[in-house]
DNA sequence: CTGAAAGCGCTAACAT
DNA sequence: ATGTTAGCGCTTTCAG
């Protein structure tokens, strides 16, 4: 029975009018319930609001309250679907709390900066969430320069809080499985340098293959992608002493690492055993990827938390999800050949 | 030898004061170009912004103009890559044109509704983007309540513009694809019958078959997934009249297809031939999908160029895309065996 | 060429 | 219990 309402646009001043009273106090009843008001009048208000079918114009209000109820989050790219699982979690802690959620793709660290810029110093944001590379000298300043709320995920940062997991630890479970496979010549195939979880990742494993005594570790790097992962294992499997089990950075590049096995000849995992990260996809993989699960979309949730604290002035603390990376074994990983 | 701007928030009022002038000055000089404002003026109000770091405030702008300059875009799951792909489109092309950009999942029918009243009725966004099936009551009754210029993308509807690829086409592709490599019983595994998409893809693939006077073609509908893909092939495979070529809605349904495929013992392409649609994916995996290209990314970035349009008044009309679509054979189409 | 004034829609202290 | 006042930072007539 609700009648239609005027196409769009009631405002507090339409209400206080056709109710007959100040829009300080439709103002009043619609925001605090209108403690201190006659429940006669509160009544009236209301229902009139919901005649109308009122909505707060958030432009006004966040201009007068410096709160835009909006976050922004910073990625390179939403198509990798590791960024794209990140988003996906903090979007729904954000949409719990109440924050609409603003996205922004940059290509590299010049438009990263810009792109922060864009957001934070044109205020159309109360936090942001950061899942770029962080540590290029553009992005401290801007950061710096224009302070905002802010959390870095799946990225430590020396200037900032982040939420992480145990990459190192996540590492050791690699070079663990593939060793208690009965592994001895093993390959990582990481991301570039830059990349602190790839770094993480790397040490971990490295760390445990020393501590079985097991020869050097053959490492590559290339870019996070599929190709990359392609390209990476072709080169892997070139070196002369080619390792019969690789740990890869992540999914995509494990998926790539698989299309190379495959091209090559390299049956997996009779000729070669994978173990990457995370991946709903792995599981569809031929073969199904061994992996590490990492709660992406936990964690992106969990950076919304964290900024909601922050925002409100809690104080905040570097946060590392202390889930034990947990492995999921599939076919990918055998005892090597011979 | 830009001196450090002082934290944040320089005010067009703050300009006005250093350089003697009234802020409506300021304002002009910033926006118009400041014509008819002396040029020392104008020089003077230019070096303090630029010194003190100015960006206007852009909900106190937006507040006066009325404009918000952010677009919204409405879609199911961004996890899903096809999405993630079209959202990527368009957040590119709304930086060329200066938006920013303000995602919202939406799980259901019902969410999306709510979540479309709280982009538009808060004044959020200056227009829509709508990536979710449409033609439910809810959806519609809000859009017309709360009317904001908004275009579908990969969807028909009855109440909006859209921008979509001739699917129908593409079906006939796939079917005249495994039919020329000598397939006689086609399968069609679809999504469920609400997405316009899928109804279209069927048509052409069902109407070139009958052409060519095939027998029925066995029709499986399950969730676009991986595993829809899965289940639905193996439901498939128990068919009595099993087919030998299947054209899967997409690439995620595609990548399950192969893998219930794999776990049945079906080879791909020997014995059983599969056609699927779009997805850089589809390279890596086991076999490649040979598969009909979406071009989803210039989808999202037509649907933010006529979305302008219509920001901007202009009469803005339906939008197929008409690339034909282009077929890119891979190893995962063969003739039929024996 | 520049300034004064008004107001976008809302909130919040302060009066009454 | 309600109204008055005073902006948030910006744009835009309209006067001077």
């Amino acid at each position: 029975m609700k009648p239609i309402s005027p196409p769009g646009r009631a405002t507090l001043k339409d209400i206080a009018r056709t109710v007959g009273v100040d829009v300080s106090t439709v103002s009043k009843v619609l925001n605090d319930g209108g403690i201190s008001v006659r429940p006669q009048t509160r009544q009236a208000i209301i229902d009139e609001a919901s005649r109308v079918n009122y909505r707060p114009h958030a432009l006004a209000r966040n201009l007068r309250t410096q709160r835009t109820g909006a976050l922004g989050i910073l990625l390179p790219d939403l198509t990798n679907p590791i960024y794209a699982e990140t988003v996906h979690g903090a979007m729904r802690q954000a949409e719990r709390s109440g924050y609409v959620m603003l996205i922004a793709e940059v290509a590299d660290e010049r438009t990263s900066a810009a792109a922060y810029m864009r957001l934070v110093s044109e205020r159309r944001i109360d936090g942001l969430i950061i899942a770029v590379s962080a540590e290029t000298s553009e992005m401290i300043a801007a950061i710096e320069n224009n302070p905002v709320p802010h959390v870095f995920v799946n990225r430590r940062s020396s200037i900032g809080r982040s939420v992480t997991v145990d990459d190192q630890a996540s590492g050791r479970l690699a070079a663990q499985t593939l060793i208690e496979a009965g592994h001895r010549r093993l390959g990582f195939i990481g991301a570039l340098p830059e990349l602190d979880t790839s770094r993480r990742r790397r040490h971990g494993f490295v760390e445990v293959c020393q501590a079985a005594g097991l020869p050097a570790v053959v490492e590559i790097a290339g870019p996070v992608s599929r190709r990359g992962g392609y390209d990476a294992l072709h080169r892997l499997l070139d070196e002369a002493q080619r390792p019969t089990g690789v740990f890869a950075f992540n999914m995509l590049v494990g998926i790539g690492a698989l299309a190379a096995a495959r091209v090559r000849g390299v049956r997996v995992p009779d000729d070669l055993s994978v173990v990457t990260l995370d991946g709903e996809d792995a599981i569809f993989t031929a073969p199904p990827l061994t992996a590490i699960i990492t709660p992406l979309a936990e964690m992106g949730a969990r950076a919304v938390v964290e900024l909601e604290a922050m925002i409100q002035g809690r104080e905040p603390q570097d946060v590392v999800i202390n889930i034990p990376p947990k492995l999921v074994y599939r076919e990918s990983v055998a005892p090597p050949p011979r």
